[in-house]
DNA sequence: GCCGCTATTTTGACACTGTCAAGATGTGTT
DNA sequence: AACACATCTTGACAGTGTCAAAATAGCGGC
């Protein structure tokens, strides 16, 4: 199970060092290069130059794999949302701007990764591992925790926290799938998309 | 190119009789039975008493096949919409409040098809058809002219009609994408959800 | 009727995929 | 040294999308 990521000893692996890790570098390099649909397992291991069947140990499956990956993706937007909600500089409708345009950014600059997080694959049904849900849930919350106080203190609209937090997460979601995707038929400025949507959620709206 | 695809006529192709509607048909009984992931190419023909690369003389491709599906996808959500907005027994708060939920319940309903309808595959690089595009945009430019409407009448709020065109949409969408994955947490009613977005868009909201 | 042209369909094949079973090899423990 | 076990490899299997070439069916013109 846990085989290879303990962070504290150095000598993680036996053979290869620490393929897992390895696999999961090599993994987020291939899909930088061609997308995650071309992502095989078998293109994988020789780009770590390991046998077709040895992810197989470190990972009881190809969505296993990805799940990992998309787990990280969590933690780092996580960290990013927390430190701007913790920065004491910021104002809390800056922050919430912040939230608004930093969320949209994050997909917009790791569209790979982002994909990854949110692909059907991977929550649909029962396929998302334990460890991508305890890494996800506790963001996801954050998320609410974050609204939440944004609408207790008046700045933005509604009255169910928890609805609306649905909402501004469906729409930053929304927003930046469809631009990901290149859906959008104009070639839309993400950052004035986001700026409109900050607006149209607080509350003094004009 | 257009080889079976006449209305008027009633025999349209020779062996088969016509292929083309039948691999549709077929295609959206066998998605709506496994989902879009577990579609393949040669059950789909299994599925149509035909051999396996008979496809091939009526869609160039997979994705052009997938593509044919969702267009239909697009014809249908676009005509739902117009119906609504034509509605003349409804107030334009309530078409703005049907146009929201109509849309999510839309995407609830035919999770699969709206799957392919904005699934990354079709729209990401240069895969969408032509076929396709000349159904979907209209259906895209519609909204923005509903919503544009809606705004111009100070129903709901914002200044520019593409931007807030835009973040709707974006909404609606991401609501669906997230419901329809499964990533919602907690168990939503997502016609809450729906309800909550139309009081958070539209200008009087408390 | 018959002949040929073309649309349609099939058979065969190729490279590729995820994954399993069995064996080989290295590593640490006793 | 011997064992247990983690790790990795080789071989194999059933699928997949798609191409090339051969077979077949329906239509027009004679």
């Amino acid at each position: 199970m846990n085989s290879a990521t303990n962070l504290k000893g150095v000598r993680l692996s036996y053979h290869h060092g620490d393929l897992r890790q390895a696999l999961l570098t090599a993994a987020k390099e291939l899909i930088a290069e061609a997308g995650i649909e071309n992502l095989s397992l078998r293109k994988l291991a020789e780009r770590a130059g390991v046998s077709r069947t040895a992810p197989y140990h470190h990972f009881s499956d190809k969505n296993d794999l990805l799940c990992a990956i998309a787990a990280q993706g969590f933690l780092r937007r996580h960290q990013e949302a927390r430190d701007t909600f913790n920065n004491s500089r910021l104002t809390a409708e800056e922050k919430f701007a912040e939230f608004i345009c930093g969320y949209i950014k994050f997909a917009a600059n790791n569209p790979e990764e982002y994909e990854l997080m949110f692909g059907r694959n991977i929550w649909k049904q029962n396929n998302s591992t334990q460890e991508l849900r305890d890494v996800a849930y506790p963001c996801f919350q954050h998320q609410l925790e974050m609204i939440t106080s944004w609408q207790q203190m008046g700045l933005i609209s509604g009255d169910n926290p928890l609805r609306t937090s649905q909402v501004i997460w469906g729409a930053v979601h929304g927003i930046a799938k469809l631009w990901i995707d290149g859906i959008y038929t104009d070639s839309a400025q993400i950052e004035e998309v986001s700026l409109c949507a900050v607006k149209l959620f607080i509350k003094t709206a004009s």
